[in-house]
DNA sequence: ACTAGTTAGATAGCGCAACTATGTAGTAGT
DNA sequence: ACTACTACATAGTTGCGCTATCTAACTAGT
């Protein structure tokens, strides 16, 4: 089965790029700040939902990413219990950098690979893509 | 640059399969495990070098595994200080289910997807294992 | 053979990321 | 106004990773 084989390699590949990483945001925490900014401000709840977390473990990552500057939490004018989750000026400088930076390690990699086995890979994204979005 | 783009779907991919699993081993003790049964018992250090992890974290895990009944340490007959780590028959049978079960998870994903998308996932594996050999 | 250095594994102690259960406000419905 | 629900925070646990360090055992050099 397919599924199977897809298991083992993407465990082992979170486990290369998990490893490549020096510095900055965490892979959960460029997960996250990835999806703030490709869809803005967010609350807490929206946030852990997307993320497939629950809330108690995204508001502790939001607290980790708060302390590190990368953003900031404003209280939502329109519902006194609920938080917006902005990514800051700075939050947004590292996930550039940490995303160009785990892109290189990765580049590094997949340029030793044989041009058909880029390809391969090239031409998987939509599908890759597609299979996240099954929800 | 593909990297970025490949780093991205191999975290959001990994948190997918991570939340599926529903019980017996972790990804990671499912990684280990299915190490020790292709390549047969091993010394930790050994393990740690393949898994990519600090040997104090593999001697966790293992201790983990050991606890749960899937491993058990036996000493080196050649070495003294040496362990030598086997998978139990409840360990190869609890990794079998689980591969089986998260497979059938992203089996029931896959099966969302168009043919196309199925078959540009079958074409990228043999580039996956490429990218996972580049050590 | 003895000492010095190296290696294998375990232990201690840390941080991050996940979980469940629960508490505390604020909102909304009747 | 009371009740029910919702949004987030807090407490406490577990798993998985790390570095630094310890002990025991092996190896080499004299």
């Amino acid at each position: 089965m397919l599924g199977e084989e897809l298991y083992v390699r993407i465990a082992r590949l979170h486990r290369l790029i998990a490893t490549d990483v020096v510095a900055g945001p965490s892979v959960a925490q460029a997960r996250t700040l990835g999806r703030l900014l490709a869809d803005g401000p967010q609350r807490v709840s929206a946030l852990a939902a997307a993320e497939r977390t629950a809330q108690p473990s995204m508001t502790a990552l939001v607290d980790r990413m708060e302390k590190a500057g990368w953003v900031t939490r404003r209280p939502d004018p329109t519902d006194g219990r609920a938080v917006t989750v902005t990514v800051t000026e700075r939050g947004a400088a590292e996930v550039a950098e940490v995303r160009v930076a785990s892109g290189r390690a990765l580049d590094e990699r997949l340029a030793r690979l044989s041009e058909p086995d880029r390809t391969a890979l090239r031409a998987a994204l939509p599908a890759l893509d597609a299979l996240l979005a099954t929800d």
